[in-house]
DNA sequence: TAAGAAACAAGCATAAACGATCATAATCGC
DNA sequence: GCGATTATGATCGTTTATGCTTGTTTCTTA
């Protein structure tokens, strides 16, 4: 029994019935219970289910950090679901570099935007660009929102400066945390141009960069460069990485974070 | 029988009757009271159901505090329904001001956000400080959206700037078009204090100030003034106002639009 | 108001489920 | 083919869910 016939029929089960016990996988699948825990971290990682004790159930819009504010309204990318268990990983890992009291800024991206439920009770300020994250963080206790001055560009819910100047002159952060489309050797990119002069403008407030994406953004390359992999100062990903990819990070001085091997520090 | 039936079960009698008794659940469910309680204990915790001595209930309004927007006076999402026929009669003859293609201001409200639907087509370019007109323009075709530079006030979903400048220093605009809590002789006034900061700079910077009030408006007086009835050019209400305060608009050299009764302009 | 019954909370024991680790087999890429 | 990577199986210590017991609180009713 393959690996796909097993997860199609993990996934058939739970559409049915909305819940899978292990009890009953394990009757059902021909294999070791270490293989059908792994189908389901596997498949939880990819956002396909959920892991509960004793089995696994369907992901409702409560485990998608969905913001409740009427701000999130405006329909999400389908990206939103993709790798959401290690999307999640990662964000929470990225919260956890932020000092309690500090200023950030947080770039948009279905991935920074799982920091956000993590960040509450630290007391941040959060500069952001981002109609989605301000709407993951508004009503939030303790964090204060800032979004700079421009024009509401909505096809990717985010401000961008209009005039040359965005109302902050002064701001500067300690942390930038970024999405990316991809990365590659030509550093990061997005696939949207229209996010690139935003971006760079972040980047240049910020003292450190810090880049949240998942194993798979290493594969593909197409999109817009926004910043060399030099500029970055450290990366969070996941373990399935691939060993060429990180071998490539490093090699350019990037801090690399596995977020779901908290311990394993490569780079 | 796992968590998540037990879990769901619970919740759909508490859907249907309102109410569930304990004695109900332990001849329905397999399992130890201890169990049924654990299971009550966290869906309470997670606010899905209220419990109470022998059983659990629905939560209603009344076991959710209060509403983060209710500091300042009326909840908004009470408050858009309220007299909403009237209002979407003000803000459709608001809209009928703008000349396509020209830069707006709309201040927040739930009056004014009546204006957004009749707005599309119009090629505005609108400047507003309120998260809510933003969702109702976002996506709007032909429209641009601003927004100026600062933080986000979660309880009145309003950007206010924090440094001096908001980065839209060069912005000017032939109309602003603002709602208010109530007018009165001092002038327009505003329930909550924090707006009054935003919409001063607004008024500043408009050729002409148009007011959008219902005719209820006119009846109380709390509040904080925002600005005298001098200084506003335009009130458009309903036909219910009262002769006394349509006698005072027009003192104050207000030109008074009646928006169900388009013809009919007193002063 | 006081006694009895029901409902409840807290602590403890147990068995199932889980995550981590290592070893082995299958697969892939050069 | 050979090394590297990946998938699978087995083991072990830990965590979690559940059931039971005990003592307390709350409701009922006489």
């Amino acid at each position: 029994m393959h690996s796909n016939e097993r997860e199609e029929l993990i996934l058939s089960l739970i559409r049915d019935k909305g819940f899978v016990s292990f009890r009953d996988l394990e009757r059902r699948i021909v294999g070791s219970p270490a293989t059908i825990r792994r189908d389901l971290e596997r498949l939880a990682l990819e956002g396909k289910l959920k892991r509960v004790h004793g089995g696994a159930k369907r992901v409702d819009a409560a485990d998608m950090g969905a913001a409740p504010s009427s701000l999130a309204g405006v329909p999400f990318h389908e990206n939103v679901h993709l790798n959401l268990g290690e999307k999640q990983l990662i964000g929470k890992a990225a919260a956890a570099l932020c000092q309690p009291g500090e200023g950030v800024m947080i770039d948009g991206g279905s991935t920074t935007l799982q920091m956000c439920p993590h960040l509450a009770g630290l007391n941040l300020q959060v500069l952001t660009n981002s109609l989605h994250i301000v709407a993951a963080l508004i009503g939030q206790r303790g964090t204060r929102v800032l979004v700079p001055a421009g024009a509401v560009f909505p096809e990717q819910n985010i401000i961008l400066s209009v005039f040359g100047e965005d109302g902050m002159p002064r701001f500067h952060a300690p942390r930038l945390f970024m999405g990316a489309a991809s990365i590659g050797p030509q550093g990061l990119m997005q696939a949207d141009v229209v996010l690139v002069a935003g971006e760079r403008r972040l980047i240049e407030r910020a003292d450190e960069v810090i880049v949240l994406a998942d194993a798979s953004k290493f594969e593909g390359s197409s999109g817009n460069v926004v910043c060399a992999l030099e500029e970055i100062d450290t990366i969070i990903t996941d373990s399935r990485i691939k060993r060429k990819a990180a071998d490539m990070v490093a090699a350019a001085g990037v801090r690399l974070l596995i977020a779901d091997q908290p311990r394993a520090v490569k780079g």
